[in-house]
DNA sequence: CAGGTC
DNA sequence: CCTGG
């Protein structure tokens, strides 16, 4: 058994609650104010008191990979003042400082992000859960049982038969073909990692190592939350509503709406060339950048649905 | 109708 | 389009 405790008061302000709660991880179960989950491949259970970071788990696991997939070293202060340039930058800094970029295994990212498109968040804990549940890990602690590490060479042998039984719908072919695609190439996320933001971006979205059933907006998310580029800014319906408050001035208004009502959807280019106007904002940090609009955006518009 | 994609 | 909150 291990039990690791991290003093937070020698990194930037770091809020573990707001980082589960960001959209950009699914597979880990709450309780209380402990979290469940796999992290770098190993069961464990995370907690936050004030100025520490509790780590349990059964097998071995280190300060340097807490630290490492928490980013807790990470120059936050600097990355906030690069990204603070306007009102609506600065109050949601404000609002949600202690965020950060987690550093997930890419393949199950992959699997999250294939798996997330179109649903509501409940529906996507559940389809992940079911995934970890078939193809993944069981652990339990503190009489909690959880799963996690969804193995891509099982869901590549599955049927897809097998695969709707876990809820996922009309994305099973999505995630069989993706699965087998990568379980095809051992190399594929070693590509990905060694590619710079936007040949990889290309890479996974067309071509010949393009994943069925992965657009812009998924293969953003693969990117920013599973290969920490942090140039990817995925661009969801969130980012959408609230987008013309975080960019107000740094575009043409006109480029987002029909007929004096704001776009709900994007065409490849428009996607492109939004993201291109955020990275120009926010430099090298949109990914950061991203996740404040986001979160602030759902308190804004997301009703009760906000924490 | 939901954090899209074919 | 699948499926479920």
């Amino acid at each position: 058994m291990t039990l690791i405790y991290i003093d937070l008061k020698r990194y930037f302000s770091f809020d573990l609650k707001k980082c589960m709660h960001s959209g950009q991880i699914f597979g880990w179960k709450n309780f209380g104010k402990k979290w469940y989950g796999f992290l770098n491949k190993v069961p464990v259970c995370v907690s936050q008191e004030e100025n520490k970071l509790i780590v349990v788990s059964n097998k071995s696991i280190t300060e340097d990979d807490i630290i490492y997939f928490f980013n807790l070293d990470e120059d936050v202060d600097k990355i906030n003042k690069k990204i603070d340039v306007n009102d609506f930058m600065e109050k949601a800094i404000e609002l949600y400082c202690g965020i950060r970029v987690l550093r997930q295994d890419p393949v199950e990212t992959i699997i999250e992000f294939v798996c997330a498109q179109n649903k509501n968040i409940p529906a996507i804990q559940k389809t992940i859960t079911e995934i970890s549940k078939r193809y993944g890990e069981k652990a339990e602690m503190n009489g909690i049982t959880f799963y996690g590490k969804p193995n891509i060479r099982k869901i590549a042998k599955s049927k897809l038969s097998e695969i709707l039984e876990t809820g996922i719908g009309y994305r099973a072919k999505y995630l069989l073909s993706t699965a087998e695609k990568i379980s095809e190439d051992s190399t594929y996320v070693d590509k990905i990692r060694s590619m710079e933001y936007f040949s990889a971006l290309n890479a996974m979205t067309s071509g010949k190592m393009k994943l069925y059933g992965v657009g812009l907006k998924v293969a953003d998310c693969i990117l920013l939350y599973g290969f920490y580029k942090l140039e990817a800014f995925p661009i969801d319906v969130w980012i959408l509503r609230a987008y013309h408050y975080a960019l107000k001035g740094f575009y043409d208004e006109n480029l987002l709406s029909v007929n004096g009502f704001r776009k709900t959807k994007l065409s490849r280019k428009e996607y492109l060339l939004m993201g291109d106007v955020a990275r120009k904002v926010f430099g090298k940090y949109a990914g950061y950048a991203q996740l404040y609009i986001y979160l602030a955006s759902r308190s804004l518009f997301g009703g009760s649905k906000k924490f």
